[in-house]
DNA sequence: CATATAGTTGAACGGTTGTTCAACTATATG
DNA sequence: CATATAGTTGAACAACCGTTCAACTATATG
């Protein structure tokens, strides 16, 4: 991820190379792009956001739906809340998360698609 | 990640859980995407990915477009062999690598339409 | 057959990450 | 106001991950 144009070999398709680079995003677009898809990178997150397709939840019915703690569950969505992945609503001392747009659910979707093969 | 059903909490909202858990896939689903994304959730990887889209390239000419060394870039094009989503050729001593389908451009593609809002 | 280059591999290292635990805040209720 | 429940938080720990390094294979060329 350093911004040098070096490194161990010589250039063997300068043509190519040139041609690719100049269709490239800046570093910053690909930590961003990186940063998103972590987010359904790991087997709590994704359960979590596949639950919340099918409706708003409060942390406890998430903690019993995937028989994990509270605090699991309350870190995860802190997660995907700065991601921007979910919102909440908070009604009494209930917080009620639900998905933010449904490109989440495009993602998700495109991955059963992909996997499904 | 466990099997069982128990947590540090009681059923909240027993029907909305009951309702989801029936339209949950199997836990064995969820880490099988997860897998996938998490090949997009390394800026190094997705960077190879989206230069891939433009056409194949071998080791050296993604080590020099990325600045990284030769023994890197291999290293992460062996998980994308893994998981499916690169192909390669061997002509003589040289290694063209390309996108396996195009699955992971419409993944790609949705990740840049949703940063950028 | 010696040398150079493309690429792969495994070990090692440091940095990141997910869960647990305990302590905490906030709200409701008797 | 004491207690119970929903949820959050930070520290700690173990597991995981990405890069580097050195050694290796494979192919081409003089």
């Amino acid at each position: 991820m350093s911004e040098n144009f070096t490194c161990d070999c010589e250039v063997i398709h300068k043509e190519t190379v040139n041609a690719v680079r100049a269709k490239m995003q800046s570093k910053d677009i690909y930590l961003q792009l990186a940063s998103l898809y972590k987010m359904f990178g790991d087997g709590t997150r994704i359960q979590i956001l596949h639950a919340l397709e099918h409706g708003e939840m409060c942390v406890c019915d998430l903690a019993v739906l995937l028989g994990i703690t509270k605090s699991a569950v309350s870190h995860q969505l802190k997660a995907l809340r700065l991601a921007n992945l979910v919102k909440f609503r908070k009604e009494a001392q209930i917080v009620y998360y639900s998905l933010a747009d449904n490109h989440v659910k495009q993602i998700i979707d495109m991955g059963l698609e992909h996997i499904s093969e």
